[in-house]
DNA sequence: CGCCAACCTGAGGAACTCCTGAATGTGGGC
DNA sequence: GCCCACATTCAGGAGTTCCTCAGGTTGGCG
């Protein structure tokens, strides 16, 4: 079931190297990767990050690619002439000229544009330490509750074998409420985790994409969102 | 019998750094944890509270978003800088605009927002100490009284296995009483801990909703909310 | 027994929360 | 540029919840 488990679902411990000058970014990253169940270290700068990233070794690093001191992929580089092969997810602007990401998005490598929601951030990480560390041979990671099912992957939805589509942010929207089944979630927490950190909307918006997945998901079927009045929502079978 | 227990049903004695520039609140807030069984150390300002907590180190902090001297974020960045990852229980104005709140709920940490009921925010501060501290696979806390049964994580409640749907008042209500059973509850001492600070009524409005979680709890099976005429209400074992 | 205070309970309006569909804005692909 | 999918805001309305109040009931005590 489900775990009950929490939003470290996965038992990992991995280390994170979170590199950031930012504060406000770098302590958002910071807290959540760790609450995520990382094992984080954090570094403002290229040449701290160079020193950090020798130190303690880490299993994938968080990497600003505009940094004051040093260029991200300066750092990469560096990092890389001593021939480890370190995975990366670069965060960069939304404007950045892509084509410099891309190139280095090729090594297995991921990218995330800022401003960006906490759960695309840990999708992201976790997918590329998956591709990183994990057999190839190995079949898709699926969150699944009930006669839901999600792949991460290829950003198919399921419920009782009959396909879903869903918008991006709807996907996101039900991969936070599968990843905490059986929990209630405020819609602060929701906004918190699914929206960007930058959005300066209200909590209305989640109630107008709770009710476009209800009708996409609960439409047939037993309920699984519940609605807790002045509380928030769950995903759970229903109250037998 | 006694059951020492208090309201510190559970025999934690973690330590609670409590910043509040308000003196009332500080007060009011202090006392009530400190008698829930916490160990409480308080601060008035952002400075201070940064100095008492390399002090005291305390296992969470209980924060006034709004401090004279500095930004309740800025508190948070400059404890965690030094790689602590220390949980925070915010305390934010109802009105605050939204992105105000913006992130609180991240890195496990949570809010309440003024005003608030003492049965809130102890409930508040329990559960991050219990995401924070706890193996997160950890089944979810309950509350329990002769055949009733209360989930905190989702506001179900049960008697004899059959679950009962309760506003959250009603809740609030039924959680003060488990977590003092057999102990007598004056209705202004009810008053005081499951409705906000700022309430003005008389303690009808306990009779009320003593009445409405009578026919809701106590519906079928032996009644265990007894009036003490001239004392208060208890919630215990019908006298055999 | 009769009285009074304490208590119980249901009714009802005000306030609030939530749902939903419509309107508007935005950006990408062609 | 045009079109389409998606994101966001908004407002009306349904449904809940909160709280007050007033009339009825209970229990203690003289």
């Amino acid at each position: 079931m489900a775990m009950g488990a929490s939003e470290n679902g996965t038992r990992q411990s991995a280390r994170l190297l979170v590199v950031e000058d930012e504060p406000n970014i770098l302590e958002l990253l910071a807290a959540s990767l760790r609450y995520a169940g990382f094992d984080v270290v954090t570094a403002m700068g290229g040449t701290e990050a160079v020193q950090a990233a020798g130190r303690h070794r880490p299993d994938l690093i968080v990497l600003d690619v505009m940094l004051p001191d040093m260029d991200g992929f300066d750092v990469v580089r560096r990092l890389r002439s001593g021939g480890d092969r370190i995975p990366v997810v670069f965060l960069t602007a939304r404007d950045a000229t892509e084509d410099k990401v891309r190139g280095l998005t090729l090594g297995g490598d991921d990218y995330v544009t800022k401003p960006f929601s906490l759960e695309e951030v840990i999708a992201r990480i976790r997918a590329v330490l998956r591709r990183t560390h994990g057999d190839p041979g190995e079949p898709s990671p699926r969150l699944t509750f009930a006669d839901l099912e999600l792949d991460e992957d290829s950003h198919e939805v399921w419920r009782a074998g009959e396909p879903i589509q869903l918008s991006p942010t709807e996907f996101k929207l039900l991969r936070y409420f599968m990843g905490n089944a059986n929990r209630v979630l405020s819609k602060m927490q929701i906004l918190d985790h699914v929206w960007d950190y930058d959005f300066r909307g209200d909590t209305g918006i989640v109630e107008s994409y709770v009710s476009v997945l209800r009708r996409k998901v609960d439409g047939n079927g037993p309920k699984l969102i519940h609605t807790l009045r002045g509380v928030g929502y769950v995903l759970r079978l229903p109250t037998s």
